[in-house]
DNA sequence: TACCAGGACGTGC
DNA sequence: GCACGTCATGGT
């Protein structure tokens, strides 16, 4: 099955590219992106952006397509910030994706003093060992593996797989959601949800930010990362040092609008725009 | 070869 | 409470 959206509201390369998610690769003239348990192909055909899956329902709200960005892009560039303008401008193609909760934990674990590719790299061979082989028209590929997979094999896996440092808090953290669950932290405003967020190990302020905005929807959320604290200080000339401070300064800034304008922002300083 | 990367943790103050 | 050193490892 297949469907299509307005291409100048849903670019693949910058939705995909953008830093927000692991899971994805180049194939024909576009994409092959995986979550949780399942894939899609997406590419861009002239003024439309086709999407091809055997569950499209998931796809449309995964893509945040029942959104209207052109309100989110227009927003942004009310600013009056030129880094900000021109990323919103050159990238309103670029949307929030509504990942799966517990692959954003583990993602944005890994996530920590690391670099986009190797991320990738460690989480597909987690993937490719303990996630559950799939089958789809577009061929073979790994699950996300469940907390349980994840919390049953030990340290020295996440060792073996390049994983570094992160280890013992993958192996701790899996163990725990495994046993609990995550359904404790569905409902929470906020400030509520990241503070229980920031209970777990491996989790600190910035990932707290990534889980709440990419996992839970949370828009009121800004992760301080390198980047974005290189953003406060060229673009907006910023002289907080605390990172804590500095995301309450966004926040201050952006409210609901904190997550959509943190990506242009990310994305845009990458990209040297 | 150094430095960097979507930082968090433990220790000492 | 805050500052600081440390933590693996591949990318650049």
């Amino acid at each position: 099955m297949k469907f299509d959206f307005n291409a100048e509201y849903f670019n693949p390369e910058h939705t995909l590219e953008c830093g927000q998610v692991f899971r994805f690769r180049q194939y024909g003239d576009g994409y092959i992106c995986y979550s949780a348990d399942k894939a899609c192909y997406v590419y861009t055909d002239g003024v439309k952006t086709v999407a091809e899956s055997d569950d499209c329902d998931y796809f449309y709200r995964y893509f945040d397509l029942e959104r209207d960005y052109s309100e989110i892009t227009e927003k942004a560039k009310s600013f009056g910030v030129p880094l900000l303008t021109r990323s919103a401008e050159s990238c309103k193609g670029l949307r929030i994706l509504n990942q799966n909760r517990e692959e954003m934990f583990y993602s944005f674990i890994i996530s920590q003093n690391n670099n986009i590719p190797r991320i990738k790299g460690i989480i597909e061979r987690i993937c490719s060992v303990l996630g559950e082989k799939k089958e789809c028209a577009l061929g073979e590929y790994h699950a996300f593996p469940s907390s349980a997979a994840l919390a049953g094999a030990d340290e020295a896996f996440f060792k073996s797989i390049g994983a570094g440092y992160r280890d013992a808090y993958l192996s701790q953290t899996s163990k725990r959601i495994a046993a609990e669950g995550i359904s404790r932290l569905e409902g929470l405003s906020t400030p509520e949800l990241k503070k229980e967020l920031l209970t777990y190990k491996g989790v600190g302020p910035k990932v707290a930010d990534c889980i709440s905005l990419f996992g839970f929807g949370k828009t009121d959320s800004f992760p301080v990362d390198v980047w974005t604290e290189k953003v406060y200080r060229e673009d907006f000339n910023g002289t907080l040092k605390d990172k804590n401070k500095i995301t309450q300064y966004f926040l201050n800034e952006f409210g609901e609008y904190s997550g959509y304008i943190q990506q242009y922002l990310f994305y845009g300083k990458r990209l040297k725009l």
